[in-house]
DNA sequence: ATCGCCTGTTTGTGATCACAAACGCTGTAT
DNA sequence: ATACAGCGTTTGTGATCACAAACAGGCGAT
């Protein structure tokens, strides 16, 4: 490269801030599945070449968040219907112990945080905006479960969470919620009482949930 | 490039021959924890340029696999004693929920198969081979778990098998076996009557015991 | 002897290019 | 109208290059 135009992005590698922006897409669900996408569509989005582009495009493979076709060409995943109840099935069993482990250092002002992303999830309901309801409700499961002090199951949930990104918008487009989430209600109680036997129920619940409407 | 010698390897892409070659031998234990390695070494070594080493390289530190410093240089992990516990609990999270699934398909001729392969593990540890003898350790792991039917929970399986690929070589050449290990004849056997519970037992105890003497 | 600097080398990053395979559109034959 | 062949275009792949940051080794000052 001849220019470098260093003001634009004071962020670190190129290949990283790619990444990072398809893969916050993915996982709010701002893409629909079997969206196709191309590394010199990407990289012009971007301003940056097919090699930034094409090394994005493999990481997100590489966890699921991308499909890989036997020509090359990537594109959001379209899941099966088995695919899509192992991944609950695989939330339901991560998280459970995401959360009993982030039980005992669940201090008040943990909850009081909690509460306050469960309270914004109604402004997205009202605003029919799907992508930011997904994203406070990951940021509410994503705040518990960082107390877990658990990374690797941590990174293990997330990777979950983006590969049923694109789906999960199509349910929410599907339906027409008027409550913030009952489970999630239930989890802020069993956290109040310290019961961990309520709390991985709770949780359990909250992620098998949504995905009975899935069924195409 | 300009010449192309199409007759070397009949394989597919060459990132993806670089990628599974390194992630095989990660896994089986092949390389020791903190090892570091470079573009230009994994390209010369396959007889290929950085570009498809670059894009192994990436795929294996999203899977975990490799660790990448803050100045881009990768390598095999040095997993502490927390992550090394973390693994294990996932390992005893994940797989017991294979094994139940695969108990109902579980006929004759896959517990035979395993039995055989159970037989193998001896001859390596004879020769003291720690690679080989993780590898057959993970095949029989692999072929009960196939039966699940579950891809994505495999998956993730075998991602925490990968991550504690290096560690497990340093384990293994610490301890002196002088049998198989026997919670795999308890696994044979629950398989044989049937039983859930005791088969989850069994599971659990074989991904968890080999872990209490990593503490460093 | 130890610390700091300085320089030559190694290494990852990103752009660009040549190439082959896949794609998609158009026109033709049945 | 449908199916198929032909062809220009799009797209991923891998090699190569320029560049900057990181590294390592030695030299000199204190």
């Amino acid at each position: 490269m001849l220019i470098h135009s260093k003001a634009t992005e004071p962020t670190g590698a190129a290949h990283d801030r790619v990444y990072r922006a398809l893969r916050a897409r993915i996982m709010h669900g701002e893409i629909h599945p079997g969206q196709a996408l191309t590394l010199r569509g990407i990289g012009k989005e971007f301003g940056v070449s097919m090699t930034p582009a094409r090394e994005a495009g493999r990481r997100l493979v590489a966890e699921g968040a991308l499909f890989l076709s036997s020509s090359g060409r990537v594109s959001t995943p379209e899941l099966s219907n088995e695919r899509i109840e192992e991944l609950a099935a695989l939330r339901a069993l991560l998280e459970p112990e995401l959360a009993a482990r982030a039980l005992p250092r669940a201090h008040m002002a943990l909850i009081e945080r909690l509460e306050d992303i469960n309270n914004r999830v109604s402004g997205m309901i009202a605003r029919q905006d799907a992508s930011g309801y997904i994203r406070l409700n990951l940021e509410f499961h994503r705040t518990l479960y960082l107390r877990a002090q658990a990374p690797a199951m941590l990174a293990m949930a997330e990777t979950i969470w983006l590969q049923l990104g694109p789906t999960m918008s199509k349910l929410y487009g599907r339906l027409r919620r008027t409550e913030p989430p009952r489970n999630h209600k239930l989890i802020l109680a069993a956290l109040k009482a310290g019961d961990e036997a309520s709390l991985k129920l709770a949780v359990r619940s909250d992620a098998t949930q949504g995905l009975r409407m899935l069924k195409v």
